[in-house]
DNA sequence: TTCTAGTTACGATTAAATTCGTAATTTCGA
DNA sequence: TCGAAATTACGAATTTAATCGTAACTAGAA
């Protein structure tokens, strides 16, 4: 029951922050918290704690030329999301992509969704 | 950046047991340290006091007739399975359950996935 | 130049997760 | 009955995550 130290999977504020760089691009940790207390009651210093833990992992890279450092995302969304699906299915699917698909589609209700689908899997077919 | 008391989401050693009871059903700790002990190098006793704690969470639920008391999951696997999927499609995927699906199908480079999510969808066509 | 507002740095605190040693308890066989 | 072996209970130690207060620093305005 070690930590993986080789892959960093970011925590669930890890996570909250990134949503925010990949959504605005780079960023101070004003703009960063400004943006955040729209939806939760941080403190500042929280979040810049929180970011320079980041950066010593490796999960955010930042500017420091100004005064106030400039933050970004070290890795892409897509990249980020990839291996946190991975992780997921191979902790609590056996490592089967298609169980984990199948699951995923047994909880949407949504028609667009499937249709989405849907036509991502017509389009492997070329 | 609150932890959401509710909806208990079990932890990675947690998980790991729990994946052991579902392959196993009901099981002593002993039974379950064996098991684990084929892949892991983690102490009876740990094994044992994660248990306890997941009793104390509601995540498995105990038979204490004997002296060996015996372990079961409190929820199935396809409900916990749904209940991950939820989770992170709603912190890493904007909530959108067909982004999460088209990623996790760009990482499948198994034909066999891609059939089997290709009669899930037929199957739901009905 | 000096003051002030804004920023980063530092470290303390709390809580949860993980690990395991040791004590207490129980049961079964000799 | 009594003791050994197995089991549970208890709690300590360690690590990581998350939070924030306060100190230190910096740049621009007055």
């Amino acid at each position: 029951m070690a930590r993986d130290k080789s892959v960093v999977k970011p925590t669930e504020a890890e996570l909250t922050l990134l949503n925010i760089l990949w959504q605005m691009g780079p960023a101070t940790v004003r703009q960063i918290h400004d943006t955040l207390s729209t939806t939760q009651k941080t403190g500042y210093t929280t979040v810049l704690k929180i970011l320079q833990i980041m950066h010593e992992k490796s999960l955010v890279i930042r500017d420091e030329t100004n005064r106030a450092h400039v933050y970004a995302a070290a890795n892409s969304e897509m990249h980020t999301q990839s291996s946190l699906i991975k992780d997921l299915i191979s902790k609590a699917f056996g490592g089967s992509t298609s169980k984990l698909v199948m699951r995923a589609i047994d909880e949407s209700t949504s028609a667009e969704d499937i249709d989405d689908i849907r036509q991502l899997l017509n389009s492997l077919d070329k």
